[in-house]
DNA sequence: CCCATAAGCTTGAGTGGTCAAGGAGTAGTG
DNA sequence: CACTACTCCTTGACCACTCAAGCTTATGGG
């Protein structure tokens, strides 16, 4: 089996430990998921903390139904409402609300935990976090803080 | 927001586009998911083609019960067989059969290919394609040719 | 030998996403 | 101004997986 076959199976396989282990931590503490989270923090990093649902698809790597179906539950708890677009009546933006954005800092401050803790110990020094942050990039996965 | 969190939420994000581009080609061509052809593949490294649930289930990521739902599509295209053990009644053993390891190697062709085309270009030496293996080997993905 | 506990597997119910279809609105072109 | 083509979003049907519960078989200690 080619190096590169294996390694893009290691990254799937990777993803599913990651995802388990900051779904625990998240959802003990707060009640979302981990895709909860991404969806509430690119909000949080939009200016006006809104953004149009198919910007939000495009940005989480999901589909625009999915972004539908995920914001659903975030607006009845009411972290997330609906504002309409004065200029296009099609858009429907999603904006974090006050109490949003305040448990999205809450939210936010248990996944730096989360992270730190998988990236701990002398297996991870910093460069090699930084390295591995550029390897994902150049994947074409947008990532969080680019665009 | 720390490096580390980027780089877990850019693996996250990195993943879906991975998992993506190979459905699109394993679909099209033979017709199985990326998730079922890992299953094959990983029946098709065990000793004799064959693996206990149990088994398969940690060295995907999986619980016992994806396993089982997993399996019995390829139980119904005959690519998989269930194998009972003769000293433990509890275990059914998953075994690859003549016509599955035949469509296994072919899959496994065009998963070579598109892992390639993935690490195509100037972007990606070989160098870069084996750190990307060691950085995500720590991360606790147990990986599919180790163990 | 019997029982308690544990291992291996499957099943029902629920979740989180996909895709295909469709409704509503906008924009460009004759 | 009318039509066509496109964009944004939602919905129904489905799929893949999880968790909790349960069944069957194994095992070790009294």
């Amino acid at each position: 089996m080619s190096e590169a076959l294996d390694t893009a199976l290691r990254l799937v396989r990777a993803q599913t430990a990651l995802v388990r282990r900051f779904d625990a931590r998240l959802s003990g503490l707060h009640g979302v998921s981990l895709a909860d989270f991404t969806l509430l923090l690119r909000l949080g990093q939009a200016p006006g903390g809104r953004m149009r649902r198919v910007d939000l698809a495009e940005a989480l790597g999901l589909t625009a139904s999915g972004v539908t179906r995920g914001l659903a539950p975030l607006e009845r708890i009411g972290l997330v409402t609906r504002e309409p677009d004065a200029r296009d009546a099609r858009v429907a933006y999603a904006a974090l609300t006050a109490t949003g954005r305040q448990r999205l800092t809450e939210m936010l401050a248990t996944a730096e935990e989360t992270a730190a803790e998988i990236f701990a110990g002398p297996a991870w020094p910093a460069a090699d976090i930084a390295g591995l942050a550029d390897l994902l990039t150049r994947l074409g996965g947008t990532g969080l803080s680019g665009r």
